[in-house]
DNA sequence: TGTTCCATACTACCATACAAGTATGGTAGT
DNA sequence: ACTACCATACTTGTATGGTAGTATGGAACA
């Protein structure tokens, strides 16, 4: 193989996979687009086994859907898994919150530390992709440091579709500012080990993730379910 | 195609998948158990696509571990997942019999009482294989019952590493008297809505579920990673 | 005008051939 | 006896042809 779209170290499955996947949860393809395991292998400059690989793949995380013998779609964003989303998030998050005020790697705290003076450049930037980034890194790194790392990928899963929405929401009022303030908040609970503090702002913080859901809705009623 | 092994309704490449996930869980496949693609293949009677299909959504499950151009097996317990997975569980297993305290249709409490009476024979049995699957029911039911499908289905893919260490402890001392009476409990304090009392059983019935994972790691080294 | 039927062009699904990397055992050379 | 090398038999990765089911548009007919 050549690789001549890219020099990707993984295999050319691994590629498409994860091309499709950052296109589709960016709604770079929108929920609803058609999708055909020729049309992509001939986008792809690929045979059509990795692109079916990577559409089984995509239809076991809910982000694509195989009718047989009909066609295969990006599947529409679903209101129901969106809120359930959030609910993982936020007793997942509240009880890592809890555990990281209870024992958090100094560099750790360093990441988030620097990961905060990043946010601040971003606002001030207005660079709404770059700041939703460093958003999802940051609850990463609070993961990561309670050793929870299997929990996060995990999450992730129920958490592409929540992003999905997040992304439409990018374009409306994300106040970013709030959004900052809290994590800065949960990162100085977290240092002066204030797990009550951190649980609270936490909870406050992620249910500002969903808002308005409706209002994405009307906006946009053909990309949800 | 003549479907001779089998007259099941989904495609070969679904039952493929569900047939050796089910062995792996069950541990019919030990971890570490080496498979290949045309190994499989032969004893299926299908060819290497839907075989491959079923590794690659396994490998995503980190279920098998795929060496690329080397071989496929199934994955080592990993005792850091089996904790996560616990972990998991307790957070989001607390908050929704939370909820179930607060709300829960009376169908699915009738649901919960049946579970509850076929858990009895199954204990005066002495089946152990049909107490797990009658556990795993009760505890899919309280979600249901709270609209979480998309949460304990995605919960469903941590449990799986969970489950194959319960496995192991399947053949040693299940307490299942104690953990039916804790079932019990948690019925009884959903249906005078005792939120408190619900939560702290739920959170002792879970700590139950791992116990003392060093005693299967001995006796299973090689089962584990 | 409206309805039924059918050819055609799709789709995903499966089988199979080939490519490329890796482990292994035997052999020749030292 | 030991080492380096290579043929061989594996493995997964990729490409491609064929099959069966489905949607669609146009023609024949009422």
């Amino acid at each position: 193989m050549v690789e001549s779209w890219r020099s990707q170290p993984g295999s050319a499955g691994n590629n498409v996979y994860s091309r499709l996947k950052q296109q589709i949860v960016s709604l770079e393809l929108p929920p609803g687009t058609a999708l055909s395991e020729k049309e992509v292998s001939l986008a792809f400059e690929v045979s059509r086994t990795p692109v079916r690989e990577s559409f089984v793949r995509l239809a076991q995380e809910d982000l694509v859907v195989v009718l047989p013998q009909r066609g295969t779609r990006v599947s529409l964003i679903d209101p129901d898994l969106v809120e359930e989303a959030r609910f993982m998030r936020e007793q997942l998050e509240k009880a890592v919150v809890r555990l990281a005020c209870a024992e958090f790697p100094a560099e750790r705290l360093a990441e988030l530390d620097a990961n905060l003076s990043a946010q601040k450049h971003s606002i001030e930037k207005h660079d709404g992709r770059e700041m939703f980034e460093l958003d999802e890194a940051f609850h990463r790194i609070l993961f990561e440091g309670c050793r929870k790392q299997g929990t996060w990928s995990v999450l992730q899963q129920m958490n592409a579709h929540l992003n999905r929405s997040r992304m439409l929401w990018l374009s409306t009022d994300p106040h970013w500012g709030q959004l900052y303030e809290q994590h800065r908040e949960i990162t100085e609970a977290i240092r002066r080990q204030d797990a009550d503090t951190a649980e609270q702002v936490m909870q406050h913080h992620l249910s500002l993730m969903i808002s308005n859901l409706t209002v994405l809705r009307e906006k946009h009623p053909d990309y949800f379910k």
